[in-house]
DNA sequence: GGCTGAGTAATACGTGTTAA
DNA sequence: TTAACACGTATTACTCAGCC
């Protein structure tokens, strides 16, 4: 025999369940509801712990529980599919929501990152291995360069048993269906940076891989920050002072973003380094 | 057994960087 | 200039040890 219960809970699972599953409210949002509705001051009203416990034992679905187990297989081999074919991340998950998937953009992005479907990463763009990597007509012609080599024995080496086994398990006209996707996403891409229409990439971006990095920008506003560092002979930890100095500075003009400056104002701050 | 508060994990949101 | 992306941080959800 405990204590007694400090709070009747008895007639409130009806009310809790509407503020809980039905109008999704946080618990915070619950115990400030139960101060107003009942005149309260908060510190009367039952702990947010409190109405956790309570909901657990009442069996309200949690936040978390949104699919089963078995739905979210579902869900990641399907997104898998779609990435697989190079289809964009946006186009992915809008697709997802026309089959019905109640997907927001975090519930997405978890998905993608714990099945590593990202296009970057931490540890820069992942390079393509050069069996998945679409090839130029002028590759074709020419051979891949002893750089190119390098690379893709780079990118054998970083091939997961996974991608390994799943590569020689593909059937033949899948293999073929994707290499020709591919194969016309390169020409796309190709067309585009010799119609000067993108960027040249830097890197590899997902199927894409990085463009000849003899390759210059379009204007002078696309140069990378390498690019920059290299000009201005400076040092990575020369480069980070620098831009503390500009964020010191900034901060004293009272500047939020270069876009909201008055005239000149940007141009001072600069010349002040 | 009921309750609290601390700690951890999950989620949401804002921001900087880069490519289109 | 805008959109996509990844990351950092704040907020929320949840668990659990320990006290009453």
């Amino acid at each position: 025999m405990g204590r007694p219960p400090k709070y009747d809970w008895d007639d409130k699972r009806d009310i809790c369940y509407k503020l809980w599953v039905v109008d999704k409210l946080s618990t915070p949002n619950i115990v400030k509801w139960f101060a107003e509705h009942f005149k309260l001051p908060e510190s009367e009203v039952p702990s947010v712990s409190q109405f956790h416990q309570k909901f657990r034992n009442w069996n309200f679905p949690g936040r978390r529980d949104k699919w089963t187990e078995e739905e979210y297989e579902k869900l990641t081999a399907r997104t898998k599919e779609l990435f697989e074919h190079y289809v964009t991340a946006g186009d992915i998950q809008k697709t997802l929501k026309e089959e019905g998937w109640d997907l927001n953009d975090y519930d997405f992005r978890a998905l993608r990152k714990k099945n590593g479907m990202l296009m970057r990463s931490m540890n820069g763009y992942k390079p393509l291995p050069s069996n998945k990597r679409p090839r130029t007509e002028s590759d074709a012609v020419e051979g891949p360069t002893a750089e190119e080599e390098e690379q893709q024995q780079q990118s054998e080496d970083q091939a997961t048993p996974e991608e390994d086994a799943q590569q020689t398990t593909l059937p033949p006209e899948e293999a073929a269906r994707r290499a020709q996707r591919l194969a016309e996403l390169q020409m796309q891409s190709d067309e585009l940076l010799r119609t000067r229409k993108r960027r040249r990439r830097i890197r590899g971006y997902g199927p894409m891989p990085a463009d000849d990095p003899s390759i210059g920008p379009r204007y002078g506003s696309e140069t990378s920050l390498d690019e920059c560092k290299a000009f201005l002979q400076l040092s990575n930890e020369t480069y980070m002072e620098l831009r503390d100095q500009f964020e010191a500075i900034c901060r004293e003009e009272g500047i939020i973003k270069m876009t909201l400056c008055a005239d000149g104002q940007w141009q001072a701050a600069k010349d002040r380094l």
